[in-house]
RNA sequence: GGUCCGGUAGCUCAACUGGAUAGAGCAUCAGAUUUCUAAUCUGAGGGUUCGGGGUUCGAUUCCCUGCCGGAUCACCA
């Protein structure tokens, strides 16, 4: 039974009834805390086939309701707000919906596949703050998309060449002495990066040397024997100079390393992974035969370009006047590449970050133009920086967050606090362990992931560990606390069967409030999939334990005499530990048994 | 300069896409453990929703305008 779908068409018969008139749509939202009831009926829009004034609109829809739907119980008026009780047999029959199935939150399928790609980082670094973001947020939108009822293709494309990788290389080259992840002990990814860093201030080193010497600062830059050095090493790379391709293989295979590391911590995977010198070329030939069908044009030097000016942007190159490709030419020829790889995909979706918003609406004009009608459902999931209080991240002035060095200080604060508590007695070392990872990458997780995607958002260290109030310990520590009921239950051998449930006649408020929580999981699942927000699930899931602990706090379970109502309540809680579970699951966040 | 985002309590964020007296968490103050886990719960204070116009029964939400912050506008990725 899905309640909304219920209510919805019976106020639709009522309003038909009373108004010999339907309606299509009708706002439904849930009822503020202050009056009585669950749901709400905003009768204003009804005034118009009503004739009435809206609070005797109102009036006659309730009244009729109560007569006839046999699910409301009660109403009241406030303006033209039309507050709804509904039955307490309705909310018995919602729980009991909600136990017997076991998939409840698994959307059935809609036969249709999506691809989703995130984290596509470079490979001449760690991981940082901003790919925590960007990684959480792609995995939690597809396990979403998977809930929704989609089949869900994740992807990433690794941007494994160029200049940037070229300048980790030449770098060690001149300065590494052979030191690898084995002789340093340095996790392979760490060490690309830290002779990244060893380029940069090298290159800023020659640099004021060259302008000591009299070079303008432009000519300083590119005569640094340095960056010389690197933009060699790509030349090389692009002539497939077997030495220079084995120290670019060598080194990216110290990067893949420490990344498997990373992404194994942060609990995300990829079904297949697109490497940029593998699709670098492709799309050229797309563009050239785009040039021949009139949709791109040539200039005299040679260089291609696409004439964007009546879709209100500007001319861009798409190849350079020496043929090669750019940035743009290559995620042509991805996308099409991704759309012959899996051919039942019916668009894809790019977690990037918002300032890439240009490119994106560029590639998906020029797929357009190209006649890719897929073009019209590729999105570019686009999300805000992450700031640091004391102001934006910056690699060079060193004021990056490690990936790896925060998830080691969240597990670390979990276990100082989870200590600070003493709740480790009876558990094993390895259970505690296990226990300070769910914690430290919950609280994590849950912190990238309650704001809105789209918003820019701070991040503040000191408030991410927090473990109390709109965090994911809260919830965890609430889905702890019902199985400990749960636990209880089962060693009294307790055990609840549909009969038990139809023999309460009676609900607190408290249970109410979370029924309708309970009743309202699938609706957030679409509401979450359809604006790709985890801000949506991390919301409700933080509203649904907050219920509970309220209904926990004033009714103590098993003091309860009338031995339906104390089942009801073992089933109710049940409901919500699974319901706090599948949500956290969406989020990527786990739950423990006991914390 | 053009385009696109954003501005809500001291701080971090919500507000069901135009609905009720704008809500949470943190922080501050005051309370609640012979009881199923106090990482919890109850209560108090805290607001010109950046300013100014407009649209209508009704605006944080839509339109115009000004201010502030950010992104972007490469033969970079």
């Amino acid at each position: 039974m899905n309640l909304d779908h219920l209510l919805r068409s019976e106020i639709q018969k009522a309003v038909t009834s009373v108004f010999s008139q339907s309606v299509d749509t009708l706002q439904l939202q849930p009822t503020n805390a202050e009056f009585e009831g669950s749901h709400t009926l905003v009768c204003f829009p009804l005034t118009k086939i009503s004739r009435k004034g809206p609070e005797e609109t109102a009036k006659v829809v309730g009244e009729y309701l109560v007569a006839n739907s046999g699910i409301v119980s009660k109403y009241n008026v406030v303006k033209g707000f039309l507050n709804l009780s509904l039955s307490d047999s309705i909310w018995i029959e919602v729980l009991h919906t909600i136990v017997s199935n076991p998939d409840y939150g698994q959307l059935p399928a809609n036969g249709q596949e999506v691809m989703i790609e995130y984290s596509s980082p470079n490979t001449n670094k760690p991981l940082h703050l901003g790919h925590l973001r960007n990684n959480f947020l792609g995995y939690s939108v597809s396990e979403i998309y998977k809930a929704s009822g989609y089949t869900v293709h994740k992807v990433q494309i690794i941007n494994d060449r160029g200049i940037h990788i070229c300048k980790s290389m030449a770098a060690w080259k001149l300065s590494g002495n052979g030191e690898t992840p084995q002789s340093s002990g340095l996790k392979g990814d760490h060490l690309v990066g830290k002779y990244y860093v060893i380029f940069d201030k090298t290159y800023k080193a020659q640099i004021s040397d060259l302008i000591a010497s009299g070079l303008s600062e432009e000519e300083a830059g590119k005569q640094a024997p340095i960056m010389q050095m690197a933009s060699e090493m790509l030349r090389q790379w692009e002539q497939k100079d077997p030495a220079t391709i084995e120290l670019w293989k060598t080194m990216n295979g110290w990067v893949y390393t420490g990344f498997d590391a990373t992404y194994k911590r942060m609990g995300v995977d990829f079904e297949k992974l697109y490497y940029e010198s593998d699709t670098y070329l492709l799309g050229k030939e797309i563009v050239l035969q785009g040039v021949e069908k009139g949709i791109f044009f040539k200039k005299e030097d040679g260089s291609i370009w696409v004439d964007l000016t009546s879709d209100g942007l500007d001319q861009k190159v798409l190849l350079r006047s020496d043929g090669t490709s750019v940035y743009m030419t290559q995620d042509i020829g991805t996308a099409i590449l991704r759309f012959k790889d899996f051919p039942k995909i019916s668009g894809q979706v790019y977690t990037v970050g918002n300032e890439q918003e240009y490119h994106f609406k560029v590639l998906f004009l020029i797929l357009n133009k190209l006649g890719y009608d897929w073009a019209k459902h590729c999105f570019h999931l686009s999300y805000g920086m992450v700031d640091l209080p004391t102001g934006k991240m910056k690699s060079r002035e060193g004021t990056v967050v490690d990936a790896d060095e925060l998830m080691e200080d969240m597990h670390q604060e979990a276990e100082r606090q989870t200590r600070e508590h003493g709740k480790l007695e009876g558990v094993s070392d390895q259970d505690a362990h296990m226990l300070f990872e769910m914690i430290g990458l919950g609280a994590l997780k849950f912190f990238l992931l309650k704001v809105d995607p789209k918003k820019r958002m701070l991040f503040d260290p000191s408030e991410s560990i927090q473990l109390q109030g709109f965090t994911g310990p809260f919830i965890q520590y609430t889905h702890a606390r019902i199985k400990a009921i749960l636990r209880k239950a089962e060693s009294l051998d307790i055990h609840v069967n549909a009969s038990d449930l139809k023999a309460v006649t009676s609900l607190e408020p408290a249970e109410r409030d979370g029924l309708y929580l309970i009743s309202s999981f699938e609706n957030k699942i679409k509401e979450a999939a359809k604006d790709y927000s985890p801000a949506v699930i991390a919301n409700y899931a933080f509203e649904l334990a907050k219920a509970y602990n309220q209904f926990y706090q004033s009714i103590p379970i098993f003091n309860e005499e009338n031995p339906a109502k104390l089942k009801f309540r073992v089933a109710f809680s049940y409901a919500v530990a699974n319901i706090i579970k599948r949500s956290l699951k969406l989020l990527g966040i786990e739950v423990p048994e006991r914390m």
